[in-house]
DNA sequence: GAAGATTGAGTGTTCAATCTTT
DNA sequence: AAAGATTGAACACTCAATCTTC
């Protein structure tokens, strides 16, 4: 029961083949990483994407919807919405425009810093972010479901190993249970 | 020797917790990868475009670049760089039209099959495109440096059963050693 | 002076429609 | 009729500069 699935090569070993070929000393596992990594968040994307365009939404939508939904008081600084969805400031206050348009969130200036915008979920806002979630968690499910549930496991944890060692570990865990 | 590792939290398990406060019976598994990957996918290309615009290069040439620099004869058809780039055919084409007037490639219709374009490297591009790999390459290995040989090892494997369970098993085996 | 949000310029992408070749 | 590449419109992002508030 060694050596279980090598056998099925994908696309990235061609391409890791390839590259070997021509530097043969070469670190071709964290290149093999590198590009199954993009392909498979492309790949994510794409499907969850798919779902929403059927709902007349888009992705970066769904996100900030989302993070609000899950906010306390259904509500968040702009700032927070800044570093929870990796894109820059100029981004989100377009995005934010937008969702107002929609009606889904209201900005306010915080009274305690003006500096800061704090974005509210409507009523609206609230119940479509309520209906896209099923719709997402049920593309993720879907989307890893080739994936037994101690690979998957292992997944994640790897990831996070990763992931701290890159952004650091929880900002906050104060209030933790 | 059971649970080593479990203490440290990233960011990606405070927001999990939060979905599971609202639905308990959720499969959050697959919600953590989805966020994690693309988060990390996100940094790992942040990171490499960083390295890459000292050297006034953009993400998507070196891709293209590079792909050319792997193949036979230094010549890829515009469709094989549409299916190795995961974008839209508008895109391939705007690109193509970029790189030629860098004058790293040439645009040549295929004889055989007049509605194919063959791309060619040009001797200036394939220099570039071996400059630019040692750089990628480099900003790779830094990337995954916090991972050890065997955890990098079993996320290039998990993550290549799940792109053979997307796209399918290495397109063309043909010629393999 | 620093932090936070906004604006505008420049760029690249997607999508649908079009054109050519088979 | 189908496949492949190109075009143009609409859209969202990044980056740098600006404005307000602390």
């Amino acid at each position: 029961m060694a050596h279980s699935t090598p056998p099925v090569r994908d696309a990235v070993d061609v391409m890791v083949e390839q590259w070997r070929r021509q530097q043969p000393e070469l670190d071709v596992v964290s290149k093999a990483v590198s590009i199954r990594l993009r392909r498979v968040a492309h790949h994510l994307e794409r499907e969850v994407r798919r779902e929403l365009a059927r709902l007349d939404v888009e992705l970066w939508e769904l996100d900030m919807l989302l993070a609000l939904h899950n906010a306390e008081g259904r509500r968040l600084g702009a700032g927070d919405l800044l570093r929870a969805s990796q894109v820059t400031s100029g981004a989100i206050t377009n995005r934010l425009a937008r969702l107002e348009q929609r009606g889904w969130v209201r900005r306010d200036v915080d009274p305690s810093d003006r500096r800061q915008v704090l974005v509210t979920l409507t009523d609206a806002g609230w119940d479509k972010a309520a209906e896209l979630a099923v719709t997402k968690t049920e593309s993720e499910r879907r989307f890893f479901a080739p994936m037994d549930a101690e690979m998957l496991g292992r997944l994640a944890a790897d990831l996070r190993t990763l992931l701290v060692a890159i952004e650091g570990p929880a900002p906050d865990p104060a209030g933790a249970d």
